[in-house]
DNA sequence: GGGAGAAAGTGAGCGCGCTCACAGCCTCGG
DNA sequence: CCGAGGCTGTGAGCGCGCTCACTTTCTCCC
């Protein structure tokens, strides 16, 4: 699949004609990232966006003992880092290669030259803000008010939401996830992730195999989250 | 103080020309609220920015079972609400006057129409959700790997570094805020909010006087933020 | 100045989610 | 085929921050 291509699924650039989108295409970089390898560091001086072309990212805080917190995983055609396209700050999250993946970058200079000619792509670029920050909103909401069942909970039906397929027993969230993994999107232990999961599987409400998780009574468990 | 004045203080309106603020001041209706007075409920439809024209406003979470979390506190010449304008979605959050306040409100459609023709304002708009984006990703942070005794030290470094006053034993946080609301901003109860406040005030690096806190040793509070 | 209601101060006790520890499994590579 | 390292499953125990309960102090209005 060509960068153009690629491009015009992009919320932001969705709008663009194809000779804006080959403009924009001859501006990116590509690269290769192994798996478990870091795109970059929380507090790192960053000035470019990232685009998933192949592979999956997380977007990580760290804590100084070595913990960790996932606050959102991405798939081909998402993109991160964009904040530094629009600021000079460092970098406010690490981001990680969850398994191999090549990336697109696009440095910031670039792209503020392309987006004085497109407010539309300014326009664009609010809207994907704006949606960000109402979910981040809702993970603080989550953390602060949310008991450890409930965050799990949430956690699951997100991620089916997001990328579930319809099984024969219910939603099929793909993706392998490990439950340590799955405990750093819910903000808990390993162990507390653990014990929960098998709570709700003994209830037949989901099933773990193998680090595929299936939501076999998915309304259920909506009623679980409150 | 005239709305046109008013709106030239304000980070995303600051570049417009004297006419281009009349223009919009045009666009403002004002109101007033009372001491408590709720401006809008996590949930509603909103189709409204707010600017802060005089008082105090508080950004807040709220749970089923009542109780509440402080995400901003908004003075003069801020506003809020603006995600209203760039989506269609409910309030994330509820907005409610700290004490007795006056309000401008600048509807969507009247701001989609400015904001088209100048698209310096939307790059505006970028910088500020950009550092709303990054404060509410360190509340994340914060909230994830802090205890207790370091979430309260720093909101109030933070609160010292917005609107702190150097005095003479120390930096001054000028607003009455009570144990209650300071919990609030933290994530904690009022009751741990107390011992630990307490436990700073007995080692010297803190006074509290009647909802009134000086960092006495700024310096060595930030040491215990790590 | 007196009284009511809010805020502050404080301690007892508890429970949730954590740490720690370890045993069974699975997956690979040598 | 075996061994090492990672993932899973699970229980014991603990400690932090919570709830609850109460007293003291402040604030402000009549």
């Amino acid at each position: 699949m060509s960068y153009a291509q690629l491009l015009s699924r992009i919320s932001i650039f969705e709008e663009l004609q194809a000779e804006e989108l080959e403009q924009l295409s001859s501006l990116l970089r590509s690269r290769r990232y192994a798996k478990g390898e870091v795109i970059f560091h929380q507090g790192d001086v960053g000035t470019a966006l990232y685009i998933v072309r192949k592979g999956q990212v997380a977007i990580r805080l760290s804590s100084e003992e070595g913990k960790e917190a996932i606050l959102a995983l991405l798939d081909r055609g998402d993109f991160f880092g964009e904040l530094a396209l629009l600021d000079e700050e460092p970098r406010s999250t690490d981001a990680v290669a969850r398994e191999e993946a090549d990336l697109l970058s696009l440095q910031r200079e670039d792209f503020r030259r392309f987006l004085k000619e497109r407010p539309e792509v300014a326009m664009r670029l609010l809207a994907t803000l704006t949606r960000l920050v109402r979910r981040v909103t809702q993970l603080i909401h989550d953390a602060t008010f949310l008991d450890a069942r409930a965050r799990l909970v949430r956690v699951l039906l997100e991620l089916a939401q997001q990328q579930g397929q319809p099984g024969a027993d219910g939603v099929v969230i793909s993706q392998r996830l490990t439950q340590s993994e799955l405990a750093n999107l819910c903000g808990l232990t390993r162990e507390s992730t653990n014990k929960w999961l098998r709570f709700y599987v003994r209830e037949g409400l989901l099933s773990y195999e193998g680090g595929k998780i299936t939501l076999v009574k998915p309304d259920r468990l909506g009623q679980e989250a409150e």
